[in-house]
DNA sequence: CTAGGTTTCCTACAACTGTTAGGCAATTCG
DNA sequence: CGAATTGCCTAACAGTTGTAGGAAACCTAG
């Protein structure tokens, strides 16, 4: 049935690839086109616009994000388990460091549409978000945090690992010593002792 | 000399507060020309190109929020001054999240030009940047922090901070409780604790 | 008050990106 | 082999960035 070429998967993949070369924003519908040797027209048979390739490699490189983690947190528990999930994390963001961006440029404008359309790629990514968080639970539930605290202590992980990272891969620690990779593990160390406190209800 | 009209200063203001509005990313030449009631071109007698312009949004900014960081912190040390600090921060990012969005998205790209010009915008950005890095450290040292510890203390400090209020700002907070609102006194709490076990010296 | 010089702003234009419309050609299945 | 299907193309338009050169408004000096 027609002659083979292009799908929408392989789009999105060349897609991610391409932010992780140039960086996300760089990849735009004329840019990706000429990657692929097609011309700009062509990707609009896969693809519905630049909001929904963007939108779509969202979700991919999320599910990535998501597979990557869960395959580092086979075994282990508590601070194992911890030291996995946030090395996993960090290992994928330096690795592809334009794949980690679009995981968190999914954000709301200032003034968003209350009511913007929820397209296939935006439920793909809602999905996938939501099997990130699931990770996330899963690493501090295995702390024995009590369901009270389970939200603050995924806020607490999450903000921690996700903001060192990304200041991490901006540069701002680039310049001071000592080197990122030494206080990495420190960090570490002290979000597994205030889990601890946490599940122990040893706050407040 | 010369008629009066824009300058750079009166069109850098005016594009942080598009960002506001609209988004940094939506912070165009042509938007910004329509809002300011000139034609496009006009913009280049004060600004060199986009890439200058968002330069130099984000080291107005950066400028603007050291001033209201530094303002809070007026009195105050140890947890008081951590609070003081950092919920000036967080007002500042949720009252204008279009100019918090430009502060952190002075990104280096994937392959960024080790010899990329240094603009005069450039040079402002590092500037402000490094006033806001000194007004972190003036937290930290307050608590009593040796030398030795000094900038692992900043990284966990900035880290929990800025990821905390990006994560916020994205929504990712909304969908579940207890509200955001309630959770960040607690994960003020958490960190006065980690920077006071670091004075301390009871880490490790 | 007038003449110069300065600065602002404009029109015109070129190049590129996003997008739509419609058509040709290659492939696969009956 | 024929025909439906599909992939890709050219043509064209709107919007954006950026350049070049010119006209008008303003301030100051004589």
């Amino acid at each position: 049935m027609g002659r083979p070429g292009l799908n929408r998967s392989a789009v999105i993949a060349a897609a991610a690839d391409l932010a992780d070369e140039l960086g996300f924003d760089a990849v735009t519908i004329s840019v990706l086109a000429r990657h692929l040797g097609v011309r700009s027209p062509t990707l609009y048979s896969h693809i519905s616009g630049a909001t929904d390739l963007r939108t779509a490699v969202t979700a991919y490189v999320l599910d990535e994000l998501a597979d990557a983690t869960s395959t580092a947190m086979a075994a282990g528990e508590g601070r194992d388990l911890l030291v996995a999930y946030a090395d996993a994390i960090r290992d994928f963001a330096r690795r592809s460091p334009g794949r980690y961006d679009a995981t968190i440029r999914q954000r709301v404008p200032p003034n968003a549409d209350p009511a913007a359309e929820i397209t296939d790629a935006v439920a793909a990514a809602i999905t996938a978000g939501r099997r990130n968080a699931d990770l996330a639970l899963t690493v501090v539930r295995s702390y024995g945090i009590s369901e009270t605290n389970e939200t603050y202590a995924v806020r607490l992980m999450s903000s921690l690992i996700h903001g060192y990272i990304t200041l991490e891969i901006a540069g701002t620690f680039a310049h001071s010593e000592p080197p990122s990779e030494t206080t990495w593990p420190e960090v570490l160390e002290d979000l597994d002792r205030a889990l601890g406190l946490i599940a122990t209800g040893q706050r407040h």
